[in-house]
DNA sequence: AGTCAAACTAGACGCATGTCGAAGCAACGT
DNA sequence: ACGTTGCTTCGACATGCGTCTAGTTTGACT
């Protein structure tokens, strides 16, 4: 697992990775902190709580709504927007008896760039 | 880990999940989909393997020039490059003695779009 | 055929991770 | 104060996954 480290890293120390990965060769530097964030993506559920919370109105969605959408415990919920929020595809705010989780958007943008191919498909 | 299958999925098998996550939920169904060619990109040496390979003039790369850009062994770089391969992110074709991978754009830009922000990153 | 080099496969090992039940916190209503 | 509801933390368990060594296949060139 080449030294992985999920910790807490802000958005703002992944901002020199806004590169296409087509354009030039991601540094070793780079990739360790980019492949986290990639990863997080890489479950089902946390992807449909991604997107549930970023298409929600408002951008944002409350646990208890998020809870329902799927077969999985509470906890299990619990343990995927910790996942999420701690890479900073999401934040947290708890606003008297409910949590609500909104989606980073410059997150989703700037990996989104990571992948993107400028040039156009076209090989 | 909800029953993932990372069996081959011809890129096609993706098609009708390009769509920005952000505009409206993802199903289960396309969330199972997707949530492989993320977990994909969610090691730091496969997305360096990536990066080289599209980046690398012609599109593609021989993978004896791959191993070198590395601290692992050859099997370990070969371990990789399959579940790339198998995750349609890459093609591979044996020419002589070496064998050349090249990467899948359509793939890269199918992600991409996932992941876009359509209105922009302003909440 | 024999040999060498490139790349892959097989099997093993240890750490990471998704899930759960139980327990703990926090905020609200009575 | 007390119980209730919403959410998180803790600890445990099974599975997944990255890496290695050793062995196998493929092709080229004598």
């Amino acid at each position: 697992m080449s030294k992985q480290r999920l910790e807490l890293l802000s958005p703002a120390d992944l901002e020199d990775c806004r590169i296409p990965l087509v354009a030039e060769p991601l540094s070793a530097d780079q990739a360790e902190r980019l492949a986290p964030s990639f990863k997080a993506l890489g479950d089902p559920v946390r992807l449909r709580l991604l997107s549930l919370i970023a298409s929600h109105e408002g951008g944002e969605a409350c646990v208890c709504d998020l809870i329902e959408s799927f077969d999985l415990t509470a906890p299990t919920i619990s343990h995927h927007l910790k996942v999420l929020k701690e890479i900073g595809l999401v934040t947290a705010e708890r606003r008297g008896t409910w949590v609500y989780y909104r989606a980073r958007r410059e997150a989703f943008d700037l990996l989104s760039t990571v992948l993107a191919v400028p040039g156009g498909v076209a090989a």
